[in-house]
DNA sequence: AATGAATGAGAATTCATTCAT
DNA sequence: CATGAATGAATTCTCATTCAT
């Protein structure tokens, strides 16, 4: 899977628990994607619960026999997507040796997360932000354990002698995540083409790279032919 | 470092409400103080405008005395308090002649309009993403304005052949922006604690700054002596 | 005299809904005949809607389920009643030959509808005035089909030389119209005993045809022997 | 001033209190005119105090320096106006010697009130039905008054021997009322053209009176180069 | 398990009325 | 007398949630 669009590819493990449970989880995992696409639409506040079940082709009661309430079913979402990311992101930072590596996969992996899912994109970066009580429950231990993954890299860069020591590696993953973010809700607001993300990925990775990176070696910073492992 | 608070400081010029009732403008920016404390804490859905009146000291009624209605309270602060973080942002960058010096400019700006005002922070970042629809109308034309005002720092730095040629100003933008929203927010819901703003501010601009500019001239990039490592 | 009742007569058909939903009808059924109620007691703007929910043993809420808004409860009960009204008296019509006896159908028939429902008779002739947005949309397209209606019998009658030909048909359809409105009103704010809204009635249709009839034929204008004189 | 115009002229009395209240009179004068106009486009309910003071060119709290309220302004419409037209109708009929004269001058007079003064004609005939505690408290009598008069026209015309004496006067007059209130109200929201309301009084007029009159004397019932006295 | 009709708490907004100037 | 900014009670309508079927 040599191909540019593989590159970003983070996607479900597949939700069809095919065990006992005959399609409980799969109206479950048809309500929440349901609820990706009405969010992204409408904002959490604006989507209605019965945009939700209509668009799951489920009753409105029904839903909450799968969350608790509407709210839930954003937490969910958090959860399951955010957890998944944070899942392939780990495991992709272990298997990468070198720091620069690593940004890249960082880079990579958040907007590859969303690139082939725009709606998720807008959900997380916009609604993530909607109700406080539910940010601070739910998504910011998330967020903070994405900030620690993030941080991890530039300190074992520093301990490596890669990664300037002034540098602060916890307001270093705080930017990037903030301008991670950016340039999702910004490309998802503009134009949503695929090409143009994975180009502003490269240049963030470069601008990062090259701005953290110690100067002294003076070896050839970038070598892009590397890349996409 | 006794011009620390002066740095960052932008603060109010008079919120004129273009129209001359006498003791209007009073009550009007009252109220629009009053809804940056409430919004910021509950969020633009679950702020109620009693909630935002009794905060103002006014009636219920009175809002609607100067306000079309709750959403146009949150446009307001949009307008009113972007609109004059632009105006100084312009003011501020056509004084300066280096691209270093520019971009520092940009960072402390944004921030400092921020520091003293942690609410404004919350709302900035927080409602920016809220309402579709108020988001596209009237937020987005103020920040394409941002943006192009950031872009233009940049492809100006590469015509001076200070900024590396293959870096695209506009996604450097949209990722400066990014950075410094995300900070921002970080900060607001972290500690909230303006000399740790400060600093981060200051490894954010030095990190841009670093991955921006041409490697070529082989000088020292940065006058990293006069701030916080 | 035994079918005095049944000479009024008009009558629910059945105020199908048009859609299947099985008790939707009956719920339906219940909120308007609540909303005629109260609407003839209060007025439309006077009457809350929580009032006819109350009235009608419903929540608020159901009430938005049936029907678009307060407004369109009026509107329901014209487009119901009145249209019911237009297909009794059509049907009458056409199955009479003479033009006294068309004359007094139009009589008996529109204040028979109102007769054994005095409520209706107030929110129709009191409340069809409210709304002007109202009137004109739905009301004045009935009001005018009435019109048509009876000034085609005074235009039939010309024509068979029985209705004095200076008499303008269209002119005389609105007088009807007041006439027989007005009755009603009085009629409604006064007693409400059928018994004499039958004789009023009757003295009605005399004095219309009286007047309306041409004077030629010299014979026994009226069968006065039939009725109280 | 034999002309047509004039035919219906009932007009003010001026109310211009030429006395020591140097212009307090004038400006009760203003909002009650003021008030007509804006009743008469959006209906009592729909009209705002705050409409009413601009079309009159006043404060809204001044309004209520002259009128207890909103409710009362209507009040003093019925009584005035209405008042008005008891008197001068009342001065008209005892000076006419024949019923037929006299049953002319109802329609003529009522009519003519609002030929000139088309908003008036649309408060009376929409507004008069609105609010019913109003209704009974203030225009009820009034209207009792009116009804006893015109009753009174035909029970001097049976006593005369010239008016059928099997019809109820009451009824007559109820209905009479209900015409001339019809056609006032077709005629407002139609075109409003003054020589088709006269013309349709003309109707009216010999419709009642071919419909009232004995039929015994078998003389020219109608000699229309008599009217317009 | 699934449904969807019914519920009713809750919130935005309006506007008659007041009263300090 | 006149003003009009301010008030806050009142009302419509929405929609998350429940529960009988």
């Amino acid at each position: 899977m040599p191909r540019a669009e593989s590159r970003f590819s983070v996607r479900a493990v597949r939700a069809t628990t095919s065990d006992g449970r005959p399609r409980s989880a799969d109206k479950s995992e048809r309500i929440l994607r349901a609820a990706i696409r009405v969010f992204a639409r409408k904002g959490f506040y604006a989507a209605r619960v019965s945009d939700i079940a209509r668009a799951a082709g489920v009753a409105d009661g029904t839903i909450y026999l799968y969350f608790r309430n509407k709210e839930h079913v954003l937490v969910r979402i958090f959860e399951d997507r955010l957890g998944k990311l944070l899942d392939v992101l780990r495991a992709r930072l272990v298997a990468l040796p070198t720091v620069e590596e690593r940004v890249r996969a960082v880079v990579v992996t958040q907007l590859g997360l969303l690139e082939d899912q725009r709606d998720l994109a807008e959900v997380v970066t916009v609604n993530m932000r909607q109700s406080s009580r539910l940010l601070r429950r739910y998504a910011a231990p998330l967020f903070q354990r994405y900030l620690d993954l993030v941080a991890a890299v530039f300190a074992e860069g520093q301990q490596a002698g890669r990664i300037r020591s002034d540098l602060s590696p916890r307001v270093a993953a705080r930017a990037l995540w903030g301008a991670l973010d950016g340039l999702a809700l910004t490309w998802a607001l503009a134009d949503g083409d695929p090409a143009r993300l994975r180009r502003a990925a490269d240049q963030l990775a470069e601008l990062v790279l090259r701005g953290a990176l110690s100067p002294a070696p003076r070896e050839p910073v970038l070598d892009t032919s590397r890349r996409g492992a």
